[in-house]
DNA sequence: CAATATGGTAAGGCGTAGCTTACCGTAAGC
DNA sequence: GCTTACGGTAAGCTACGCCTTACCATATTG
């Protein structure tokens, strides 16, 4: 749930290209794995991760398992760029307005 | 650029403290080692990574070198976050709009 | 022109992330 | 009730990421 999570967890492409095949809609394990170049426990084990940084869910459905997106996940993910970049913008802003001029020790 | 290399990169823990470190305002190598728990040539090594992601850029200034936050990166990874975001939230619609009655075969 | 400050880079060590194979549990079908 | 499909988990290997220590280059200062 944590933004820091998400970042970890998307930063595979193996995960990212799981986590991508869900984008259109809920698929089970089985149909995730097909045509991936990893077997299917390492799909399973990448869902696991995607699952405890609250980027997709599941639902047993029978003998299989489907799995959907999440919102939650990209959800903090989205709140810290935004607030990320708002506050960056702000600060070059405030940079140019100064001319850059004086406070050179203003490093610290 | 890529996105891809945008989520490795901040997926570090210690990376991303470097790169919030220049939120407020650019800074020097020694500015930004400083109160680390990690060696100077440690964050030299981030920055590089950062660097070529595309999230920040640098200037010489005297002896100093002094970093500051490029857009590039973040801008990047915020288009792939809102598109994924629409075509998810569409799919999503889309599966409750069909009362998800039928097509169970709609595996592949 | 020496002495000092600043920071990039190489080399090497160590931990861990991701993969595979093997195995086990559970639900459906005959 | 057996057999088959589906998928989670354990064990073990390998490769790569991150860190440290050394070293070097450049630029300022006296």
């Amino acid at each position: 749930m944590a933004y820091g999570d998400v970042l970890a967890a998307l930063a595979d492409p193996t995960r990212r290209r799981v986590f991508e095949r869900l984008r259109s809609r809920p698929r089970p394990v089985g149909a995730i794995a097909r045509g991936m170049p990893v077997s299917r426990p390492a799909v399973s084990q990448h869902l696991k991760a995607l699952k405890d940084a609250g980027l997709v869910a599941d639902r047993q459905e029978g003998t299989r398992r489907v799995y959907f997106i999440d919102p939650h996940g990209l959800g903090a993910l989205r709140r810290w760029l935004d607030q990320f970049w708002d506050e960056a913008l702000a600060a070059f802003q405030a940079e140019v307005e100064l001319g850059k001029s004086e406070q050179k020790e203003k490093d610290r």
